[in-house]
RNA sequence: GGCGGCAUACCCAAGCGGUUCAAGGGGACGGAUUGCAAAUCCGUUAUCUCGUGGGUUCAAAUCCCACUGCCGCCUCCA
């Protein structure tokens, strides 16, 4: 049980111990659902998911917890006055809650494709809006709260060590502002905590409080879920990095705060994945790829996976098609050899004492890849290396694999072969001219049966001999 | 303006003081196999080299400084 792990508290990689022994709670920022997630959002929900699994496979029983932003809260666009959930909602004719409900299943139909493994606990911001209304009550105690014209605002001020996480210069901040100051904040920093509905309007999601009628602010929704489902004090709490030093920062100023204690031991965050030719993915921009998006230009969901895993989580990582591309053909490799692997293992008889030390050699690369702050290319290598062993057997070989898959997810223990829906009338067009090939092939006439292929290429599909026949495909 | 990161072969990407002066994947090329292909297997593909210029050190891709280029955050974007 020995794993490091880069901490965004202390800027190191340190081994990681947790509060209770052998038990790992981790709270993980979830998807706010007024879209689809894009494939920069995926990215680091796939970060998590091997942190997850790795904490596992070390031996460690981890509590999850993923809370799920469904109300609404303003777009960028600070003068609109309407927010993500409201616009979606405009947007598709539907209601904020049916908004929420679509897009909270669509985002956990990508997390099933991409073999994420689901949260033990999932917790929606609406359905914890008196926990969020006693964690405001709880800093107007402690006088850290002040009442603005728009709403409740914490103050920031009040903290000796605000900013700790970002290492945020606060006096920097204050002096190279280009963020709208709200009228009569107290700090740059400050942040609001209770927001009130606009008086001339009614909003579609709103809730009485002690202050006025209104909706929570963002950060508190992720104090007030961790603290009821993970308690005082957690282990882990992850996010993208673009968390660092807002969102983050203030759930731990609130947090801090109320309980008086450290309340996380363990920041970590993913780092961005970028569109190479200068656009930025962010949903609030329109324009991002969805997964959706690249299952229909032919991607198989587990290709992204491995795309991701080629490059370490604290890495930027740049969107190419190319590199996509490069990821789908390993990862179809892979593919293939599990499947060949799995067949043969099951006929194999377990392998030689010489072999077993081989193989605990690839184990051992793999995991000191694994503990080394989440190694995923170092892993894919050792994972290579495992493949290429020609002289393991098949057993033992198919055995590590697997073990190797706990981390890497992937699902290879039922992986099936790529199959691509084609329609009766292709495969029947397809059959009958590889019919005429084979007798063609028979005659040894060979100019006609490579005609044949040709014809059979421009309909798209892959024609291979096999020792077992000709097998086709759709590509 | 503040904060942070990155520059490694054709591409992606590990390595972060010596113990491999550079993993792995993709691609390309050569060979085996094939009627020819595909798939597969074997081999080759950074050796005045790790953006440029200095420095530290017995020793640097790995540490320090400068420069250049790129990227991200500081906006309720993962």
């Amino acid at each position: 049980m020995s794993l490091k792990l880069y901490n965004t508290l202390t800027r190191k990689v340190d081994e990681f111990r947790s509060i209770r022994p052998g038990e790992v709670a981790l709270y993980t920022c979830g998807p706010t659902v007024y879209n689809y997630a894009h494939i920069g959002n995926l990215r680091t929900y796939i970060f998590e998911d091997v942190l997850k699994r790795s904490l596992g496979w070390c031996g460690w029983k981890v509590k999850h917890v993923m809370n799920v932003t469904d109300v609404g809260h303003l777009t960028s666009d600070a003068d609109s006055g309407q927010d993500k959930m409201e616009k979606g909602a405009a947007r598709e004719g539907k209601s904020v809650w049916e908004i929420a409900g679509f897009y909270w299943q669509a985002f956990k139909e990508d997390l099933v494709r991409l073999n994420i493994l689901p949260p033990d606990v999932w917790c929606k911001a609406t359905d914890h809006i008196a926990e969020q209304i006693g964690m405001v009550k709880a800093l107007e105690a402690k006088g850290l709260i002040y009442r603005l014209e728009d709403g409740i605002y914490f103050d920031t001020g009040k903290l000796g060590d605000y900013g700790r996480l970002a290492r945020l210069d606060v006096a920097g901040l204050q002096a190279g502002a280009r963020v709208d100051l709200v009228q009569g904040k107290r700090n740059v920093t400050d942040f609001a905590v209770w927001k009130f509905s606009p008086k001339d309007s009614k909003r579609l999601m709103e809730w009485p409080s002690p202050w006025g009628v209104g909706f929570p602010g963002w950060h508190l929704e992720c104090s007030a879920m961790a603290l009821k489902y993970l308690g005082e004090q957690l282990d882990i709490h992850c996010g993208g990095v673009d968390h660092v030093a807002v969102h983050h920062t203030n759930e731990i100023a609130q947090t801090e705060s109320i309980t008086g204690k450290q309340w996380v031991s363990w920041w970590m965050h993913g780092e961005f994945l970028t569109m190479g030719e200068g656009a930025r993915m962010a949903k609030s921009e329109g324009g991002f790829l969805t997964l959706q998006a690249l299952i229909d230009k032919g991607y198989d969901p587990p290709a992204y996976r491995y795309f991701c895993l080629n490059a370490h989580y604290r890495q930027q990582l740049a969107f190419r098609w190319e590199s996509l591309d490069s990821a789908a053909t390993a990862f179809e490799r892979l593919r293939n050899r599990a499947i060949e692997l799995r067949q043969a293992a099951a006929a194999n008889s377990a392998g030689t004492a010489d072999a077993q030390t081989a193989s605990s050699g690839r184990l051992a690369d793999f995991r000191e890849a694994v503990e080394d702050d989440l190694n995923m290319p170092r892993a894919l290598a050792a994972m290579w290396g495992l493949l290429k062993n020609s002289k393991l057997p098949a057993r033992q070989a198919w055995a590590d694999l697997l073990d190797m898959d706990r981390v890497l997810g992937f699902g290879l223990e039922t992986i099936q072969p790529r199959k691509i829906e084609v329609d009766a009338d292709l495969a029947a067009r397809v059959e009958k001219l590889i019919a005429e090939r084979t007798a063609a092939k028979k005659e040894k006439n060979f100019a006609r049966a490579d005609e044949i292929r040709k014809q059979i290429a421009e309909l798209g599909v892959e024609l291979k001999d096999t020792p077992q026949g000709p097998v086709w495909r759709k590509l």
